[in-house]
DNA sequence: TTATAATTAATTGCATACAATTGATTGGAG
DNA sequence: CTCCAATCAATTGTATGCAATTAATTATAA
């Protein structure tokens, strides 16, 4: 076979025509972005999505946080145990019904979220894209992951 | 507080407002869908992406790799010696530099990209984005990629 | 009612990721 | 030439992610 053919053969196998791999890529970045700014306030990047989730609902279940961060149990329950062990949320079953585990933030975790306040823009300057190109960025994102469900 | 001006306050801090969560998500959601594609190679998605490196470059060293990968040796170093493991690369020192790490793609390594010929159609098939917007995503995960260097 | 199916978290096992450190080797300044 | 800094991979320790299984509870069908 000429190196031609070949080329054009194995050429979606070439890690420059991929899609998921910039998108594996850059998700570990911009995360790794995170560190400096989370790490002050005793927080990972997972630890402090969840708790963006409780700072707008207070309270729900492991399978309600698992759908809205698109993780289960095997990853939250550990991050939630965690969670309580630094004070910022109170896990309790559920009195109607005793499978689900219901998590409640505390006075502690409200009061991080002063703390944080500053964190999504410390993190978007590290980013230098244009408005535009956010948004955009943002939309394809979401319209990715609809695409999956 | 009224309500109102919480929200305002607060809204860098929910998960609809940033960028990086759907990216987050997303990333792992399109990983996830090449397990079904992968497992039967044997092959991890980070297994994956490393073999298509050695396909297109036959040998290089694990700084080489992990510069295309965005990957450190902390990561690499048990992914590399699961490939050896399986036959799919050899591992040496180079002769020139002993502190360099070589690994070269295998006879059996090479014979794989024939039956990963089809990974990334299939997988393709799961995201059901237009090639317009997966051209302008691909764009834009790369500018991103590159604006944090 | 009662046996079975479904639901929900937790657990287990494995494979990353990555910061920090270590160890071996090389390069460079004086 | 000789330290000393730099480089490179491996190691260590921690925290995910996730598939698969388990355990407890609830819903449901016969």
């Amino acid at each position: 076979m000429k190196t031609k053919e070949a080329d054009y053969k194995y050429s979606a196998l070439k890690l420059k025509n991929q899609l998921c791999f910039p998108l594996y890529a850059a998700s570990r970045e911009v995360v790794k972005r995170y560190r400096p700014y989370l790490e002050p306030l005793g927080l990972t990047y997972t630890q402090y999505i969840a708790l963006m989730v409780f700072w707008e609902c207070k309270k729900c279940s492991v399978k309600e946080l698992g759908e809205k961060l698109y993780l289960d149990s095997g990853t939250l329950t550990p991050v939630l145990k965690s969670l309580e062990a630094k004070g910022y949320v109170r896990r309790y079953r559920s009195s109607e019904d005793e499978r689900v585990l219901l998590v409640e933030i505390t006075e502690e975790g409200e009061a991080l979220r002063e703390k944080a306040l500053d964190v999504p823009a410390q993190v978007g300057a590290c980013v230098r894209l244009s408005p535009d190109e956010a948004k955009t960025l943002y939309e394809l994102l979401y319209r990715l992951l609809g695409s999956m469900e």
